[in-house]
This record gives structure tokens, sequence and C-alpha cells, in this order.
DNA sequence: GTTGTGACCCAGC
DNA sequence: CGCTGGGCCACAA
């Protein structure tokens, strides 16, 4: 991975609001990286200062090991989880809006 | 070189 | 709704 892209990622994730909620494809998309697949590598590696529990699959439900932890954190900032599952087309965070 | 693995996504059935 | 298969890219063995 280059370190800027890296750098780009974090900011990005970094500048999601709370109470808002961004798949890992948009941050791929913002980021310009090619596929998503690269942000939860990122996060893997230095996601532990972000706002990690913003970041959920395009299916609404978080990554398998969070579940439960990250659906927690998002209760906390008022964002309600329907099954496991976040409503997107509420919550999901739109860069521009 | 190849193979396996992973905080993923989408089209198709 | 859910499962499957293919695509994707970086990294380690």
């Amino acid at each position: 991975m280059e370190e800027q892209t890296h750098e780009q990622v974090r900011e990005i994730i970094a500048s999601v609001p709370a109470r808002k909620v961004a798949t890992y494809g948009d941050i791929a998309a913002l980021a310009g990286l090619p596929t998503p697949r690269m942000v939860g590598q990122v996060l893997r590696e230095d996601g532990f200062d972000l706002p990690w529990h913003r970041i959920i699959r395009a299916t609404g439900v978080p990554a398998p090991h969070l579940v439960t932890e990250q659906l927690q954190r998002l209760r906390a900032e008022g964002v309600l989880a329907v099954n496991s599952k976040v409503d997107l087309r509420r919550y999901r965070w739109n860069p521009q809006f």
C-alpha cells in the first residue's frame, strides 16, 4: 500500500460524522481505491484510533467478528440496528449533504 | 513463481 | 429474502 492512499483512507473515515455510517465500498470509492478490501486492510492495521464502528458492509451488517461491539457503539450514538442490520437508506453518509 | 487468506461487492439464480 | 461464484488487491509463507 502506498502511504498517501493509506493516509487518505484514514482522513475520510475520520471525517464521517457521528450518527452516520459509511460502507467499505463508499470509503474505497472516495479514496480512489480499486477494491474495498483495502479499506478493511487499513483498518486492521491503523483503525484503533478511528471511528471504525461507523464503517459497515454494503448489506448494513458490520464485519463478523465485530458485530456485537460495533452495533453497541452505534446504538450509543443513536444509530439503531434492526436484526443486526443498520438501515442504510437512513444512516448512510453522503459527503455532499 | 503459486497459494491461501481476508474488517469486501455484485450479479444471478 | 438467502446462497454461490467470480472478481478484486495486498501480504505472507
